[in-house]
DNA sequence: GCTTATCAGATTGTATACATGTATACAATA
DNA sequence: TATTGTATACATGTATACAATCTGATAAGC
């Protein structure tokens, strides 16, 4: 069998790959919306390559939650209802701070410079899509010293499956102060190695996020 | 967008859904090994199809994790080292006891006697094949009545990806009294609505499974 | 008027064929 | 002898072509 190593070290990037990355990014962006369909020759010409690879990418996509597949009728992107937010939010506040739990002993001074770094970018950005990633980057950097990769994989899929919901109505002026106090907060707690206080914090700091998606989702 | 019914409706079963459920029982079995090759032509002239509808299989399975896919190389039957082993079987503490506690309250009377009747044919399985299918089943029964469906399909996923190590090496002779007695306790809570009482057992016996795993993955 | 049949058009699913990348064995060299 | 280079065989990646299925609009029946 191959090294492990090799899935990460290969340069080049297939087409596939490419695909995905870019559907996945567009639909973080809420370029696609939730529902719409992907076509695979329109995907095909656009990347100027056959429908299979664009097969292959939709496949992938649909591991990961993000697309739907349905038999002979096409791929869409996935369109989850308040009760499957819900679940999903439920699942997020569990993992998320279980890693949380675990990396708050092992963050290395690097790592929380990384954190505050990513905190201070966020408090000046106003466009929605920059908010967006570096919003996704942050939560990453908060987990990533729990060192385990499937763990983080996991919440890296749950959070892209539903966090587009609250990019999409709420706008930076609305949500912006509230989160970036809390997101200020949970990171003085583990700068302070205080788990317990950071997970209290990162828990609350969920549930209000859910409960803005669903004041939102109830009326779109 | 389709109904969401549409994908479980679907009476005939497409190509690479057949092929992807024999190898995921096969793997399950363990009549395919950890680390051993998957080949597309052998998989395709085995079903008498092309190699196309395998390719989409192998994605999908990757998806599920159950397979790894090196570009150009090939599908390899996932396998996870004793670090990785360990990772699952900390979410699987968390996620499943997560699932029980949710699922305590809601039990109804038909879905309590299935959970028994499970547990009955376990107490008279002697083969591991059986074992393991039956035993699959009897913990799915246990989350079913949390009534999240995504939840359970990573409860399930998480299962299926570490289990079969589980029923690699032990025999039902060794492993069989101590998890029935487990399974019997924790069943028992469940009638008598004590979740905390179910859980905790659940645990329990998550942990005991785990050390199992650990004693026979460090010498193989 | 409403429901059910029917038939193009479009889209997906799959087979075949070819291109590209990888692994094994063997020869050449230090 | 060990190491590097090369040739061949083999497996995978992708494009093209064709078959199967779905969608939507129109027409027939009640």
């Amino acid at each position: 069998m191959p090294e492990r190593v090799a899935a990460s070290q290969s340069k080049y990037r297939t087409a596939p790959e490419v695909v995905a990355e870019y559907i996945r990014d567009a639909i973080y962006r809420n370029e696609l919306r939730p529902g719409q369909q992907l076509q695979q020759e329109e995907l095909a010409v656009k990347f100027g390559i056959s429908r299979i690879p664009v097969r292959d990418a939709l496949r992938q996509l649909q591991g990961e939650g993000l697309v739907e597949l349905y038999p002979n009728r096409g791929a869409f992107v996935s369109n989850p209802g308040v009760e499957e937010l819900r679940e999903v939010f439920g699942l997020r506040i569990l993992l998320e701070a279980y890693a949380l739990r675990m990396a708050v002993p092992n963050f290395t001074k690097a790592e929380l410079e990384l954190c505050a770094s990513l905190l201070a970018q966020l408090e000046s950005i106003a466009n929605r899509a920059d908010w967006s990633r570096t919003d996704q980057e942050f939560h990453a950097a908060l987990y990533a010293p729990c060192r385990q990769p499937r763990t983080l994989g996991l919440i890296d899929n749950l959070r892209g499956s539903v966090n587009r919901f609250y990019y999409l109505y709420l706008s930076p002026e609305s949500y912006g102060p509230d989160c970036l106090r809390e997101h200020r907060q949970i990171l003085k707690a583990c700068q302070k190695k205080d788990a317990d206080g950071a997970v209290a914090l990162l828990e609350r700091h969920l549930r209000n996020a859910l409960k803005e998606v669903e004041s939102i989702s109830v009326q779109p």
